[in-house]
DNA sequence: CGAGCGATTCGC
DNA sequence: CGAATCGCTCGG
């Protein structure tokens, strides 16, 4: 079937969490949920830094029932619920009690097309994966994989190694949708693969 | 308790 | 451009 090797813990725990969602890009996605594997590479992300970003959940260290999930060693899930209608998928980065996170926007369809056209309810393959929302169902994901390991290919969730040796740019813009955090809505720290098709907005 | 709101998406 | 839709957050 398919030959991806699962990432390791450490690649979660080492580097600043700017660094590691440029890392992320490329990698693979995979879901094997309600029996059904899909599996997406990452073509865009977002670094949210919990003691220091206003835009991130976790600002100044809070920790609530919903983030309290940050606050564990990298290399988990995090999945929350947005405006009531939308999964969004994070991934925990740095050790225990650094609440940092990555947000993944976008993904390239790779296997299981199928399944996430049925998902989505719709037949444009480009549409199946471009934002967090849309990805998120693509792929199965929901609350009941919120706070999970992702370093475990047994996991119903987990990222592994690039398929591809492709080179590629990767394009630094400020992030969406976080107007509220005032000037951290400033940050460059959205990124995304140049020229790729499936990001979710220019 | 309950008002207010959102790391979005889709359709009009 | 506005509605959808619900769980979390925080203040009273």
């Amino acid at each position: 079937m398919h030959n991806i090797k699962v990432l390791p813990k450490s690649f979660f725990l080492n580097g600043d969490v700017t660094a590691i969602s440029q890392r992320l890009l490329g990698k693979i996605l995979v879901t094997n949920i309600d029996n059904q594997i899909t599996i997406g590479r990452i073509v865009e992300t977002e670094a949210y830094h919990g003691s220091k970003d206003k835009a991130c959940h976790a600002y100044l260290h809070r920790n609530t029932k919903r983030t309290s999930v940050m606050f564990k060693d990298g290399g988990r899930s995090y999945v929350y619920l947005c405006y009531g209608i939308h999964s969004l998928f994070n991934i925990i980065t740095h050790g225990e009690g650094q609440p940092n996170a990555v947000l993944i926007r976008a993904l390239e369809p790779l296997e299981g097309i199928d399944i996430m056209k049925e998902r989505r309810s719709i037949a444009l393959a480009r549409n199946l994966c471009n934002g967090p929302g849309k990805l998120a169902q693509a792929m199965g994901i929901d609350k009941v994989v919120n706070d999970i390991v992702l370093y475990e290919n047994s996991s119903p969730v987990w990222i592994g190694e690039s398929n591809s040796d492709l080179k590629f740019d990767i394009v630094t813009t400020t992030r969406i949708g976080v107007d509220y955090a005032e000037e951290d809505a400033l940050l460059p720290w959205r990124f995304y693969i140049k020229n790729n098709t499936y990001i979710s907005r220019k």
